[in-house]
DNA sequence: GGCCGTCCTCACGAGATCGTCACGATGCCC
DNA sequence: GGGCATCGTGACGATCTCGTGAGGACGGCC
């Protein structure tokens, strides 16, 4: 069934984490660091990671960072804290859900089933190519025809995936203000047209006559496939 | 951008949420019972539901599930208890995530954002006939039958937009004018004209000798499915 | 400390969109 | 048929938005 992977340096909790979800059927692999999660991840695909925040090596904040370079892979965060700025950082950097300790067992496999069934909706599809370009997803690479590799900055991949998301959709300046930024008000937009610049120049062809990259002026941008 | 749908009958809970959302961007529509949610739904499709529990007429778990009946919109359910029984059956019968009362607007809207987020992948393509062309309200997307495509500016998808919503139903200069300048006293009504002549030029296979985008003499326009 | 990559802001030319004017066409009423 | 109101269309500057280059701020790494 499902692979889940549980992150706390708790240990009495792991182990009680990990009986009761073996006890459901899914297949769990433990870890009590970060470091440890990291190489985990790195290896085996997952359907879900259920992350503590507090590790004794790296923020939990920043293996959400790391996880959500590679994929999409759904992350339910644990924390003693309650703070709702916590929260809000730790969503905003694209963690699905947040679950304040103490918890029951009850409440955390309804909400790992609720995630996890959103997630399994998604299309699987992770590569996708922009002309001659042929770009995973997953993998976070990009190749050109001759084998060559382009090398694209974190803010970079994070605006071509919010588009390529969505085939041939328009997606407004303001989602992808909000996807960057987790805010749009007082963000110019003009900081979205220097990373579709750097985009157009590292994918497309004419940078200067883009046809997949394709500007709706007054409205957003679109990927065309 | 996105249709916010709030169910609560705490009518200051319920403005005080409206409020925000409106000021973050979301399109917000409000209901104070389930009875009311329900209608709100199946008339209109909406991105995201935040749904009190604790409803007069409807049990909140119940509106869940009729909900669920219709699709997959994603729902995030507000209430006032904390046990985990409660959680666990929302989560089960089909919600995205649970939120406690009190909670601050901060963690909500960053809630509501990795919700939609996740939800975004999925498709929910509302598409419409003008003739031979395929139109998509949600992609901003005109489709020729050989499947070339055509821009349209912003001012044209509103307006169009507002036609189609009502398909077959008149819709006044007055109201046309007021949902594309806001009010609609000491505005030519001629600027409307171009607007729809451009339209036509770009839907109408014949746009002296419309078929779908009909004149009212004196009155408005129509869209003719 | 020095280097490097990334993020983010500012400023300016180019291009698209907007909104108005003018003029011809159409349909209705007397 | 004449007069009048309403509608359709072409053209043109004002305005807004977009693309691009240059450069400072910040943080990680050697």
């Amino acid at each position: 069934m499902s692979r889940v992977l549980i992150v706390d340096d708790e240990h009495s909790l792991l182990r009680a984490l990990a009986m009761n979800l073996v006890a459901r059927g899914y297949t769990v692999t433990e870890a009590d660091t970060g470091t440890k999660a990291l190489t985990a991840v790195a290896g085996d695909p997952y359907d879900a990671i259920v992350l503590d925040l507090g590790l004794p090596d790296i923020s939990g904040l920043d293996v959400i960072r790391a996880v959500r370079e590679f994929g999409t892979t759904p992350i339910i965060v644990l924390s003693a804290r309650t703070g709702s700025s916590d929260k809000v950082q730790a969503l905003n950097l694209g963690a699905d859900d947040y679950v304040s300790k103490p918890f029951s067992m009850e409440e955390l496999l309804a909400r790992l089933r609720a995630t996890t069934r959103r997630a399994s909706t998604v299309d699987t599809a992770q590569t996708a190519a922009v002309g001659q370009m042929q770009i995973d997803l997953a993998a976070k690479t990009v190749t050109q025809p001759d084998g060559a590799r382009v090398h694209l900055t974190p803010t970079e991949w994070h605006l071509l995936e919010v588009l390529l998301r969505q085939p041939g959709k328009l997606v407004t300046s303001r989602t992808l203000l909000t996807e960057l930024r987790g805010a749009p008000e007082h963000t110019d937009p003009s900081y979205l047209r220097i990373y579709m610049a750097q985009l157009r120049r590292k994918l497309e062809p004419e940078p200067s006559r883009p046809r997949h990259l394709i500007t709706e002026p007054g409205m957003g941008y679109r990927f065309q496939p």
